[in-house]
DNA sequence: GGTCTGACCAGGG
DNA sequence: ACCCTGGCCAGAC
């Protein structure tokens, strides 16, 4: 009943919109998964989404790189950005362990606990 | 304007 | 451990 678009008024941000704001919440040596974020934006389904507003937002000012898959890896390919990203995530201090998974119960954040002490 | 795809995820066989 | 399916949103053709 709105002539005025109702649904993306105010208080109803796009969920792309929502998506971009939760990434660049990620603490600096900390990472998020797509499931993760998509859950924060109130659609625990919504994993790909993340990921396209993550490659499709190259020119935002976004810590992509603290955003990996549920396993705890990367999910670009090497030669498609995987050197990229694990060089920025190694260089805030997060590690990768043989198979390239990184400790998601050591990385991941903890959206309540902003500490960078754990 | 329908169809496909994407840096995904969880569940089922 | 592997393959398939359904679900979410937005853009490209």
């Amino acid at each position: 009943m709105n002539g005025a678009r109702d649904g993306q008024g105010t208080g109803d941000e796009s969920p792309a919109l929502r998506i971009r704001r939760l990434v660049s919440a990620i603490p600096e040596g900390r990472v998020a998964t797509y499931g993760q974020i998509a859950a924060l934006a109130g659609n625990n389904r919504a994993a790909r989404l993340v990921a396209w507003v993550l490659h499709s937002s190259s020119s935002e000012n976004l810590p992509w790189h603290r955003v990996i898959n549920a396993g705890g890896r990367i999910s670009l390919k090497p030669g498609r950005g995987y050197e990229e990203q694990r060089h920025l995530l190694e260089e805030e201090g997060v590690r990768f362990d043989a198979h390239g998974t990184i400790d998601l119960r050591q990385f991941l954040w903890n959206p309540a606990d902003t500490s960078p002490f754990l």
